[in-house]
DNA sequence: TTGTATTTATTGATACATCAATTATATTTG
DNA sequence: CAAATATAATTGATGTATCAATAAATACAA
């Protein structure tokens, strides 16, 4: 009774973990030597310069513990500078390195492709309803505010 | 340009991390003292009473790396009993313990009632969506047949 | 301005993921 | 049957997740 390829739960974590390792072989087939977490953490600075390791970790919804660690893995890669903030000495500002920046070119077909390939032959509609039953979730299993503000 | 909140993938992992946690945290207030990824195991062999870790590891779509490592967790929790299979000496018989059947039965409802408030206000016509969709990727992401047998 | 609270980040402990190499037992094949 | 092959599981190495405790700097309140 209640088999798990019915619970849709399941099912969503098989399809995450099936697209990593997809995503994740390409990358190496491609001569990239980077994690699709590390290849995350990078895009992000890329585009947020000046975001702390705390946005960037909701951001990608890690742990900040988790961003630290990365984080460092990525300086000692050569991949990322991490100096102290300039107006905020509790901070970090992160750099992306030359070579970072270049992981990252080679990246973006590389990640586009992965999409592509992946989503072959589901229609427009059928995304739009996964995204909204995603926002469902998301928005049902959020920490509700208490409601005991009677 | 391409923001993450648009990239379904990106929504699928946040969707399936809270979910995960709000699950967790969910246990823990009922004071089941175990992890999602353990109560898995328990309830597949269960489910499974003769199955190999390599079976319950491509069941719960894990590696059998980390099914050996939590099936010693678990037994050093006194919630499972392993000893050799009667049959074949490289496998071990997997046998829940009455804590661990207690703990299964203490989580069913728990994990029903997760389910439903997740997904509350989903219609089965959309999860039925969804779950074409995820089949549809796992498909595409699944290592395809070499065709170069020309 | 001193004390208190908040924010930013690190560290330790434990759990899980993934890959590669290894061991032991079974099965198949020549 | 012996040799080659396949299967079941473990172990080591590295990367990530999560929680709790801590440290350091900043903001805010009395």
């Amino acid at each position: 009774m209640e088999k798990l390829d019915n619970v849709i739960f399941y099912n969503l974590e098989k399809a995450v973990k099936s697209y990593r390792q997809f995503a994740q072989a390409n990358c190496l087939k491609a001569g990239v030597e980077i994690t699709i977490d590390q290849w995350l953490v990078l895009k992000t600075i890329g585009e947020y310069p000046d975001i702390t390791q705390h946005q960037l970790a909701g951001r990608i919804f890690k742990d900040v513990a988790s961003v630290t660690r990365m984080i460092e893995l990525l300086v000692t890669k050569d991949l990322l500078f991490r100096k102290s903030h300039a107006e905020d000495r509790r901070r970090f500002t992160l750099t992306l390195s030359d070579k970072g920046r270049k992981v990252l070119e080679l990246m973006r077909p590389i990640s586009l492709s992965n999409r592509r390939q992946a989503l072959e032959g589901v229609t427009e509609t059928e995304l739009q309803t996964v995204q909204q039953v995603l926002q469902k979730i998301l928005h049902n299993v959020s920490k509700e505010v208490d409601e005991k503000t009677v």
